[in-house]
DNA sequence: TTAAATAGTACTATAATGGTACACAATTAT
DNA sequence: ATAATTGTGTACCATTATAGTACTATTTAA
């Protein structure tokens, strides 16, 4: 299914809240209402968020979290590799270890483009554009995005 | 880590020797020698492909696995859905239950467009393309593939 | 009729995931 | 100062998914 994992869901969701209100600071509890996701997720979630440099977090009373960057800035990879680490659909593409079948090795330059336009894809979207309403069809500045999974030459 | 499953891994690699090769009926014990793959694990791998209509098997004595179409013809994106199901990032976007969070679910229609262009990246590639060597840069007919993840409008 | 092969079902061990709890650190307000 | 509030870090547990195995039934060629 090519699954991305509930915490990641959750991250997007968590930070697209913050993203649209504009009150600079938001305590997890806060998220966590307001979300309806349990606080001890919530929290899980905003220090892996914070870890990866896409929050910012104020201790203390009054404290909370801030987005690190405009919402423009803050791409969907970004989100998921802080969740759940690299984007890479198989183990080869990140460990070179491991590779050891007899066949099919030739393969894996093949999957490491495919995942290259994976990640062009999920890089090319960001915060700002998931807040956005759903596709307005007036497609004046509709404009494609061009991902090389032409590398593999057809 | 947007993780594929080993499965999913090694049916690239089964398939990819299949078509490599052009004796037409394949043994699921010749397949297991082959690519290191333990007998019983091919065995279920192929029987899903089977299931999804990708290979075609006889029965019997000299009997074993073919191709069901030409290389070309058989897309990643085929091949993943085999093994794991329809290819999508959220649950939202199989199931249109259990959407509930609060706030949030305005994002769920801007999932579905990075999902759609995610899978068009999957359809682009196939078995054929698998099995080249890995990327010439002789870019004579290089060929981009566009990918409307345009739709969220940039 | 026998041997060789796939088909189907059920089962088990391991690992990943999601979620929780609790002690600690920092900051603000009183 | 002290208490209240809020984030940090670590450790833990339950559930589920995954990978792999075993066994039996079915089909077909020789």
């Amino acid at each position: 299914m090519l699954r991305l994992s509930k915490l990641t869901d959750y991250a997007t969701v968590i930070l697209s809240f913050m993203a649209r209100d504009d009150t600079q600071l938001h305590a997890a509890m806060e998220i966590a209402s307001v979300t309806g996701i349990a606080l001890p997720t919530v929290s899980k979630i905003l220090k892996l968020l914070v870890n990866a440099k896409l929050l910012i977090s104020t201790r203390g009373a009054k404290g909370g979290y801030t987005l690190a960057r405009a919402p423009e800035k803050i791409t969907v990879a970004a989100v998921i590799s802080a969740l759940e680490g690299p984007i890479a659909l198989t183990e080869c593409s990140i460990s070179k270890q491991g590779c050891e079948q007899a066949v099919g090795c030739d393969i894996r330059g093949n999957w490491s483009l495919i995942n290259q336009a994976i990640h062009n894809a999920l890089e090319s979207v960001t915060l700002a554009d998931m807040i956005r309403p759903v596709l307005s069809q007036d497609s004046a500045w509709k404009q494609e995005i061009f991902i090389p999974v032409a590398s593999l030459y057809r």
